[in-house]
DNA sequence: GTCTATACCGAGATAGAC
DNA sequence: GTCTATCTCGGTATAGAC
């Protein structure tokens, strides 16, 4: 999936891979959508529980800015987007875990930025943590087609705010 | 495409829409790939165009902010990027396309920033095109599964950004 | 230009033997 | 559990009549 697109993972090519027989996936699974749905489920959790992790962590800021420059789940998420436009069963499970992850992310960060002195009015935490995941996502994106325009001086500019109110230990 | 994502868009569909025969599609394109390059290369230089007239406009800043705003175009280069992922010769098309907007963008909005007394060490024009394009970009990914947690928030920042340089008349 | 006919492939899925 | 055999559908693509 993330290697050659959603459009890639057929009951053939999983066997395949797998060295067994195609139909055996209907053994395990009882449709593709299925098999779609627990995969994302199973990403999904696991990146939940990183979540947790970093939010929960003495430098929460830092610890969401380096999970979101995760390569892998990020390209995997694009996969689930383009797949959810046409198989409707997986769109509202993406928007359930999206709304899930971002309320965690605020729930913490809300109280995080003001106890580090940032203006609410200025600086919402839930503007500060869309603005940190969506650069991380296009870059990412960008990254996969060798377009990095820009792209030294975002980190530069975001991980300077950051060190700002944690210090960089890298 | 839009609707239904790439893998929709087949010779039977397209076809049956317009209502002709299938095979037609071959007297006017080599292949499915070449329809898509087409697809791409036409929507990408209307874009291009717009983004022109917009970066010579006395507002060159808000200008690009509601260019990034489209819907529809925002909706089709998250198709082809994923359709990039498993139809090759679409990747450098669209790479060499993203290269030609960033660089124009970034001549432009270089002496402009300059022009308004933003410190370039700062807030690189580079960095602030690149926030504005994935917060733009991210937010519409979002809203087409309902979420839409933080954007009024970034919306508002942004702007409020923005106001402070080019005086909003709408 | 637009059609019919047709080839070939690989997708998802089921029945049933082992 | 894993397999073979098989169905149906719809995809890309070509040849050739009109």
């Amino acid at each position: 999936m993330v290697e050659d697109g959603y459009a890639a993972v057929t009951t053939r090519r999983l066997a395949s891979e797998v060295g067994v027989n195609s139909t055996l996936v209907y053994y395990y699974f009882e449709t593709m959508d299925e098999l779609f749905l627990e995969l994302f489920r199973r990403g999904a959790q696991r990146s939940l529980e990183r979540q947790v992790e970093v939010l929960s962590s003495p430098k929460p800021l830092r610890g969401l800015w380096d999970l979101t420059h995760d390569l892998t789940s990020t390209t995997l998420t694009n996969e689930f987007i383009a797949l959810a436009n046409h198989r409707k069963v997986i769109r509202s499970e993406i928007a359930e875990y999206s709304k899930k992850f971002r309320r965690m992310q605020l729930d913490r960060l809300t109280s995080v930025l003001e106890g580090y002195g940032v203006d609410a009015d200025e600086w919402p935490a839930s503007a500060v943590i869309l603005l940190m995941a969506s650069a991380s996502r296009f870059m990412l994106i960008e990254e996969a087609f060798d377009v990095d325009i820009g792209h030294a001086e975002t980190v530069a500019l975001i991980e300077r705010l950051i060190s700002r109110y944690e210090t960089d230990s890298r």
